[in-house]
This record gives structure tokens, C-alpha cells and sequence, in this order.
DNA sequence: TCCATAAAAGCACGATCGTTCGGCCCTGAC
DNA sequence: GTCAGGGCCGAACGATCGTGCTTTTATGGA
């Protein structure tokens, strides 16, 4: 049966809360003390759910990697394959961004603070990139299967290049609080798609 | 005649540093302490060169946009006008990327750590980001009024695509540690470019 | 209801944070 | 030769950092 036990379910509490507050102040500027103090713990009784602060960034990590599976992932290959579910993946993730968290998408936040800082933290945050990439890569690849896109159409370079648009997006709107970062995002994508896609019954 | 007196030279030196480290720990892991030991300075006499820590990070970020216009900004419109200026700013941006600082390019660092924090350090980073965007703008103008890039071309969003591939770029080439990042960048380059070039004769 | 166990608190530690202050050294002007 | 001032240091401050202990409180099965 096993129902969550009320350690687990403070914790799932506090890693919810750490993540939205990481979002705001980074990884690396989450403070044991000022977490504490946001769940109402202290700092002790919340230090003791971790084996370290390490190993806390580490989970939030995986919270957000879980979060991120549930309402972008799973969702997106519900869209009939193809480039629909392209679509569906880009339209998701966009929307992931401006509404998951309080303050940035914390992936894109934690990338360029730990890309420079061996260990755990930036192992696992590797590992979460690289799945959404391959999970894109995928998609796109079914799209070219499917005969949406041309057969030249590189898919690894299209997920690159659709990063490129999430993340440009993301320094607008977050950076540069330009209201127009969203439309200008999905006026890249609909050029990227175009680019990619099959001439229309030409012969 | 005012050549530099020797408090400016340590000065310089300290910034020097300073972005150097910021560059791999972001601005806000900087830390007084670390950077005297770096600069082989006190704690004390380094501070006394600035009024606060905060004070010091909006020194590093006008450091770093010197630094920027004069590797990137300035000998870009040494280039003809038109198209092929385009392609030196993107050249140089791209670049300066990689060579820089050790770490990555201290503006993509510090665009995510920032965006949630208000203050005059937020504020210099947006105001070196806006002049890098409005000179961008500028120029990708001047190729369509030379007739290199079609009239229906936006240069604000050519400006956001780029500011994309650059992002993607630092994002694979930093934390993914991908060897093509750059390959990939320029090939998405040439797509954006090929996507707004007037059409070669077609009379 | 009682008790074993889990969960949270309390307290303290060494270290480091940003910041201040008083004083020593060195240089250049008189 | 003296004196003013800039440049740098040593020591120290209160606060907060991450991390251990020990103790108290809450929980749930017998």
C-alpha cells in the first residue's frame, strides 16, 4: 500500500518549495537557512531530509526533471506524430517557461551557472538536457519519417536550433522584458518548420 | 598628461580578474575574499578600491562591455556595409565567446542570474544588452537598405534569432560540451542569412 | 494505551561573508 | 628633511553559511 509517510510528503513540500526559490536566486544562491524559512522549518529539521547541500541541488534538479516529463513530455506524444507533435513539444515548452516557475525555467538558469562547476549538481543537470535533446531529436526525426520534412532535414541540428529560440525567448521576456518575446519566438519556429518542411505536392 | 597612477593600475588589474572569475563562478558567486586571494591582495585594500561588492559587479559588467566593443562592436563596421558586415559581427560574436574570459561569456552568465533581481546590477546588464541588440539591429537595417536582405526582413527579429544561435552555441559548447556547437551555430547562421537574402536575380 | 520509531527542533561549531577602522609604508611637493 | 596623502594591510565586527550533535515532540502499530 504504502501511502506517503509525513516525512515524505514535507519533504516533496520542501523540494517544491526549493525549486521555486531556486528558480529566483539560482541553485547556487539557495540558502539552507532562507529555505528553511520559507517552509516554515528549521534549519536542522530540514537539513535532515539530505545528506548534504549538494545532494539537495541535485533533487531539485529531479523534481524539475519529473515536473518538466509531466507537462511538456508525456502530454506532447499524445499530438498525432509528425509535425504536429513538433508543435505540440515547441508550444509546450514555451508555455513551460513562462508558467512553471515563479522565476525563470530553471534548467536554463542552473546551465549557466554549473557549466564551469564540476561534480553531481552539473552531472545531473548533463543528464537532463541531454534527455529533452534526445526526446526533440526524436520527435523530429518522426517527422521526417512521416514525410512532413525533407529527408535532408538534420534533426540534431533542429533541436539545436529550437533551443537557440527557447532560450533567446527566455532572455527576452525575462531578461529584457520585451512583451513581444513570445511572438517573436513563434515566428522563429514557424520560419525553422518552414525551412524544414516538404515542398507541397510540386511535381 | 595623466598617465595612470598606481591606484588605477591595481584597479584595472582587479577588474581584470574579477571578470575573469565572475566568468566562471557568475557575478554573484564572486566573492571579495576569493578575489583578494586571486589578486594577491587583502580583503581590505581590495575593497578600498570600491564603495561596495555591488558596486564592484557593475564595474566588472562595464569592463566586460569595453572589452566587447572593442573585439567585437568597433572593428565590425570596419567591414562593408551591408551583408558582409553581418557576417563579421557574427564572426567576432561568436568568437569572443570562446576566447573571451575562461569562463563563458560573462553576460549569458549573468542574464540568468540576474533577471529576477532587481537593481543597479540587473540595470547595467540590461543597458549593455539593449546596445548590443540596438547595434545589431542597426546594421542587419543597413543590409536590407543595401539591397542584400529582402524589405520584408525584420531587423528586430534577425536581431532575436541571432541572439538565439549565439545562446544555443554557449549552451552546447559550455555545459553539453558538444565539439560541433560551433559548426552547428554557424550553419544556423547561414539558414537565418539564406532565409532574408534577396533573391539573386530572378529578372 | 503504551512504546518504538520517525520527524523536527535546539544549539553549537568553525568558516566565510561583506564591511569598517586605525595605522603603516611609500611617494612626491615643498 | 619634513610633511601630506594615497595605497594597502591587519584585525575585527556581526551575520550567515553548511553541517554536526543531542534533545524534544509527533506518529502510528500492538
Amino acid at each position: 500500500m504504502e501511502r506517503m509517510g509525513k516525512g515524505e510528503s514535507t519533504k516533496a513540500a520542501i523540494l517544491e518549495e526549493a525549486t521555486e526559490l531556486a528558480s529566483l536566486v539560482g541553485l547556487g544562491g539557495l540558502t539552507i537557512g532562507t529555505l528553511a524559512a520559507a517552509t516554515r522549518l528549521s534549519k536542522s529539521g530540514l537539513y535532515a531530509h539530505f545528506a548534504s547541500k549538494e545532494a539537495l541541488q541535485v533533487q531539485v534538479l529531479q523534481y524539475a526533471r519529473d515536473r518538466f516529463t509531466d507537462v511538456v513530455l508525456r502530454p506532447t506524444v499524445a499530438a498525432p506524430r509528425g509535425e504536429p507533435r513538433v508543435r505540440e513539444f515547441f508550444e509546450r515548452w514555451i508555455t513551460w517557461q513562462s508558467t512553471a516557475f515563479d522565476g525563470g525555467c530553471i534548467f536554463v538558469d542552473a546551465a549557466s551557472e554549473f557549466d564551469d562547476q564540476e561534480g553531481p549538481v552539473r552531472d545531473e543537470l548533463v543528464r537532463a538536457e541531454r534527455d529533452k535533446l534526445e526526446s526533440l531529436t526524436l520527435i523530429v526525426g518522426t517527422a521526417v519519417s512521416e514525410g512532413h520534412f525533407r529527408d535532408d532535414v538534420d534533426p540534431e541540428q533542429f533541436a539545436y536550433e529550437l533551443e537557440g529560440i527557447i532560450l533567446a525567448h527566455h532572455h527576452a521576456r525575462r531578461l529584457m522584458r520585451d512583451g513581444r518575446a513570445e511572438e517573436r519566438a513563434r515566428r522563429a519556429f514557424d520560419r525553422l518548420v518552414d525551412s524544414c518542411r516538404a515542398a507541397a505536392r510540386t511535381a
